[in-house]
DNA sequence: CGCCTTCTTGAGGGTTCTCAAAGTGGGTGG
DNA sequence: CCACCCACTTTGAGAACCCTCAAGAAGGCG
C-alpha cells in the first residue's frame, strides 16, 4: 500500500508555440501513474498486487500542443487517455460551432475510463495546454477488472466520481451566476491540484485560456473576463500567468457555496 | 434472454391529494424490473443466470406522493432506488432553497446506482409524481457484482449512461437557448419512455409541473411556461395534462439539434 | 519590426429573471 | 351542491445579467 506523499510536481511550461515541459518523459510518466494510483486507493482498498498491476500499466505516450482534439467527437476508440503532463478538457461540440466543455482533467487523471465499458462515445477530448497523454488500451483494463474485484470496483467508483462532478457543474450552470461558478470552479480545481500533489489549494498552475474557461463554463470569453476582473478586485481570486491564486480560500469558498463533498475525497468504507 | 417486447405499460394518474396507479403493484413491480433488465441487456450480454437474478431482485417498496424526498441531499443510504411508478429526480440542493434537478428517472430506471460504490453522496432524490420505489439492498448489488463479472460490467455502463446524459445536459444548460434546450429535453425523454415501453417518442406521459421541469432546465417557471407557449405556437411541443405530444419529431430534433448518440440506445460489442 | 494569440474595454441589445397578480381547475368541506 | 382552498398556470412590466459586435492593448515569437 503506497502511503508516500504526492509524487514531485510536474509543471507544465508554455513557451509559446514550442512545446516544453519542465520534467522529463519518465519521471511524469511514473509520476502521473502514482497520482492516479492514489486517487484510486484514497476511495478504495487495493493490495499490493493490485497496485503494482495498475503502476505498471503499459500504453504509448503522445505529445500534444494545446487546442488540438485528441480524441475527436463520435470516434470509437480502444484505448483510455490518462493525462500525463497539461491539462485537457472532454467536450461536447454544437453545430454552430460552440464548444462546450464538460470537464476539465489534469495530471494523473482518467479522461475516458468510462470508454472501456462504451467505446462508442459522443464526447471528444482536447489538449487545452501542451499535453503528454498516455493511451492505455482498453482490452489491458477490462482484463484487469476482469481478474481483479477490487480493481473493478475501483473503477466504476473512478466513474461515479466523474459523474459526481459532472451533475455539480449542472447544478453550477443552472442556477449559479457567473461569479459564483467561477469560484466554484476555482475552489475544486484547488482541492484537485492539492490533492494530486501539483499545487496548493490557494495557489496551483491552470494554464488555460479565458476562453477555454469560458467552455467550460458556459459563458463568453468577455464576460468571463469582466467576471475575473470583479473577483480579483473583491481579492477573492488573481491569476499571475498560469497561476491561479486564491488568497482567501475559506471566503472564496462560503461565495461560492462550495462544499466540497462532491469531490468524494474522504475514504470510503 | 428475454427479447418479450415491451411490458405493459403502468400509467400514473394523478387524482389530486391522493395517490393512484394504473396498475397492481405486483404488475408495476415486475414491469420496472423487466425493463430495468432490458436495459442492461441492450447493451451488455448477461446469461440466463444474470438475468434470472436481477429480475428476482429483492427489495422493499415504499410509495410517496409528489414532491417529497425520497433520498435527502447528503444522506448515507445502503439501499438503491428503482422507480416503479411515476417520476423521480435527482437534484442538488442550493443554499437559497433553489433546486436543481441534474436527472429525470421514470419506471425501470435506478436512480442511484452509483450509490453501491459510493454510499455517501451529495446529491438528493425527490419524487417528482406520485411514486412508487423499490429500495434494493447495496449488499445485495455489491453481491451480484463481485459474483458475476458480466453484471458489474453492466452495472459500471449503466453508470457511464448516466454520466453521458450528465455531460449532455451541461452542453445544453452552458450553451443553449432556453427553446432548444426544452426541445432537446422532450426529444431525450420521447426515446427514453419509447425504450422503456412507456409511450412513445412522439406521445408520452410525463405528468411533471412546469416549476420541476424549469428546475431541470435551469430556468424560472414564469420563463418555462413562456417557452412552451412557444414551442406550442409553432406546432412543435403539445402537453396535454399530463401527456407530451410531439407532433413533429424530426423537426424538434433538429431544431434542438438533438443526435441520440449519447443515450446509448444501439447494443455496444 | 510585424504577426499572432490572448486579454481588455466599450456600447448596445436580447434573453431571462424578479416581483406581482390574476386565472384555472380539481378536491374538499360545509 | 356550492364555496372555498390549494396547487398550478398564465400574464404583465421592469430590471438584471449576459451576449454580440467591434476595436484597441499587451505580450511572445520569428
Amino acid at each position: 500500500m503506497p502511503d508516500d506523499p504526492a509524487p514531485p510536481s510536474p509543471i507544465v511550461r508554455r513557451t509559446g508555440r514550442g512545446i516544453a515541459f519542465a520534467s522529463t518523459p519518465d519521471e511524469a510518466h511514473k509520476a502521473a501513474l502514482e497520482t492516479f494510483l492514489s486517487r484510486l486507493t484514497l476511495r478504495s482498498s487495493l493490495d499490493e498486487m493490485d497496485c503494482a498491476a495498475l503502476v505498471a500499466l503499459p500504453g504509448d505516450e503522445i505529445v500534444t500542443a494545446a487546442h488540438r482534439d485528441i480524441v475527436r467527437p463520435g470516434q470509437v476508440t480502444d484505448y483510455a487517455c490518462m493525462v500525463v503532463e497539461g491539462v485537457a478538457g472532454r467536450f461536447d461540440q454544437l453545430g454552430d460551432g460552440k464548444r462546450q466543455i464538460t470537464a476539465l482533467h489534469i495530471p494523473g487523471d482518467m479522461c475516458d475510463l468510462h470508454s472501456v465499458p462504451v467505446p462508442h462515445t459522443g464526447w471528444g477530448i482536447e489538449s487545452l495546454t501542451d499535453t503528454r497523454i498516455k493511451r492505455i488500451p482498453h482490452a489491458v483494463l477490462r482484463d484487469l477488472a476482469a481478474r481483479s474485484q477490487p480493481i473493478a470496483m475501483a473503477f466504476w467508483r473512478d466513474t461515479v466520481v466523474d459523474g459526481s462532478i459532472l451533475s455539480k457543474w449542472i447544478s453550477a450552470l443552472g442556477r449559479r451566476s457567473a461569479r459564483d461558478r467561477l469560484g466554484h470552479l476555482m475552489c475544486e480545481m484547488g482541492l484537485r491540484f492539492e490533492q494530486a500533489g501539483l499545487g496548493t489549494r490557494t495557489r496551483f498552475d491552470l494554464p488555460i485560456t479565458q476562453a477555454q474557461l469560458a467552455d467550460v463554463l458556459g459563458l463568453t470569453a468577455v464576460h468571463l473576463n469582466r467576471t475575473m476582473q470583479g473577483l480579483r478586485q473583491e481579492g477573492l481570486l488573481a491569476k499571475d500567468g498560469p497561476t491561479v491564486v486564491i488568497p482567501d480560500f475559506p471566503a472564496l469558498a462560503k461565495l461560492a457555496e462550495f462544499d466540497p463533498t462532491y469531490l468524494l475525497l474522504e475514504r470510503q468504507r
